[in-house]
DNA sequence: ACAGTAACCTGTTTGC
DNA sequence: TGCAAACAGGTTACTG
C-alpha cells in the first residue's frame, strides 16, 4: 500500500491529534510483526507527551519527551485515529491510547514495524544508510547522474532502491518513469544526464500531485480519518496493462522486472 | 561494491 | 463451483 505520499497523507493526518498529547496506555494484541514490537512499549511510552510527527523515507517518526517511536506501514498497514472504547477489527495489532482517543495500527499482512529508541532515530540501523529525500533539494539531476554511471541495473529497480532516493515505490516508479519517456528496463548509466533531470523533475511532479490528493487508494489504504485518497484517478500507467496509452494510443505492455509488475508504453518509452 | 533472489505474511484474484 | 497457484503498495538479508 503505502509509498511516501500515504505515509506523508497519515503523518499529516495524524499529527494534530496527538501533537502535545501524552499517552495515557498502550494495547499490544499481536507484536508479531516485521519485528517484534518491543515489550517494554508500554513501560516507554506511558505518560510521555508527543512532541513532534516526522517522516523520513516511508517511516513514521513519532517523538517523544524521551525516546522516538518508529514506525513502518510495510505492505498493509494503516493508522487511524480512533475513540478508544471503539471495538478492534481483526488485524488492530496496537493502540497507542490518548485518554478518549487512540492510534490504531492496522496490518494484514504484517510487514509493518513498530520500534523504539533512545537516540536520535536518524542514526538508528534502519535509517542511516537512506539516500536523500525525493522532495529535498538533495535531490537533483546532477545527483541521479552521478550514482547512475556506476551502476547497470535496470532504471526501475535503481530508482526503487532506497540508498539511491527514498520513498519511489512500485506505482510511482512506474509513473515517472511513463512521464519522463524513460523504458523501466534501460540500464541507468545509459541514460543521459538531460533525460535524468526529466525523471527527478517527473519524480517530484508526481508525489507532489499524489500528496495533494491524500494519496492512492487502490485497495486497502486509508487516511488517519478512514478515507481513501484519490490519486489512483490520475495514475497513467500503473494498473492499466494491455489498455492503450493515453497520450499514443498504443497497448500498454505488462511484465515483471525485479518481481516488480511494471507497466510502460513501448510508444512513449524507450 | 554490485546484482539477484528468497524471505517475511494474509487476503484476493486468476486459472485450471 | 472448487481448489491451488499467483500476486499485491515494501524492505531486509543472504548468496554469488
Amino acid at each position: 500500500m503505502p509509498e511516501l505520499p500515504e505515509v506523508e497523507t497519515t503523518r499529516r493526518g495524524i499529527s494534530p491529534h496527538i501533537k502535545g498529547k501524552k499517552v495515557t496506555d498502550v494495547l499490544v494484541r499481536d507484536a508479531r510483526l516485521r519485528w517484534p514490537i518491543p515489550q517494554d512499549l508500554k513501560k516507554q511510552l506511558q505518560n510521555k507527551t508527543v512532541r513532534q510527527v516526522q517522516r523520513r523515507a516511508k517511516y513514521l517518526l513519532i517523538q517523544f519527551d524521551h525516546g522516538c517511536l518508529i514506525m513502518h506501514l510495510g505492505m498493509s498497514g494503516n493508522l487511524r485515529i480512533v475513540k478508544t472504547n471503539k471495538a478492534a477489527a481483526k488485524h488492530d495489532h496496537l493502540d497507542i491510547v490518548f485518554g478518549s482517543q487512540c492510534l490504531r495500527f492496522h496490518d494484514p499482512r504484517r510487514f509493518g514495524a513498530v520500534l523504539w529508541t533512545d537516540a536520535d532515530p536518524f542514526e538508528h540501523k534502519l535509517l542511516a544508510q537512506l539516500g536523500p529525500e525525493p522532495l529535498s533539494e538533495a535531490f537533483t539531476g546532477e545527483y541521479l547522474y552521478q550514482q547512475a554511471k556506476r551502476r547497470k541495473i535496470p532504471v526501475k529497480q535503481f530508482l526503487m532502491d532506497g540508498r539511491v532516493v527514498v520513498g519511489v515505490g512500485n506505482i510511482y516508479a512506474n509513473e515517472s518513469l511513463f512521464l519522463a519517456g524513460i523504458h523501466p528496463l534501460r540500464a541507468c548509466h545509459r541514460i543521459s544526464q538531460r533525460r535524468l533531470l526529466s525523471l527527478v523533475t517527473h519524480v517530484k511532479a508526481v508525489l507532489e500531485r499524489a500528496i495533494k490528493q491524500g494519496g492512492t487508494t487502490l485497495k486497502d489504504f486509508v487516511r488517519e480519518d478512514g478515507q481513501p485518497g484519490y490519486f489512483q484517478q490520475s495514475l497513467k500507467v500503473y494498473g492499466r496493462g494491455n489498455q492503450p496509452c493515453l497520450r499514443c494510443g498504443t497497448l500498454l505492455k505488462e511484465r515483471r522486472i525485479g518481481q516488480r509488475s511494471t507497466v510502460y508504453c513501448p510508444g512513449c518509452q524507450s
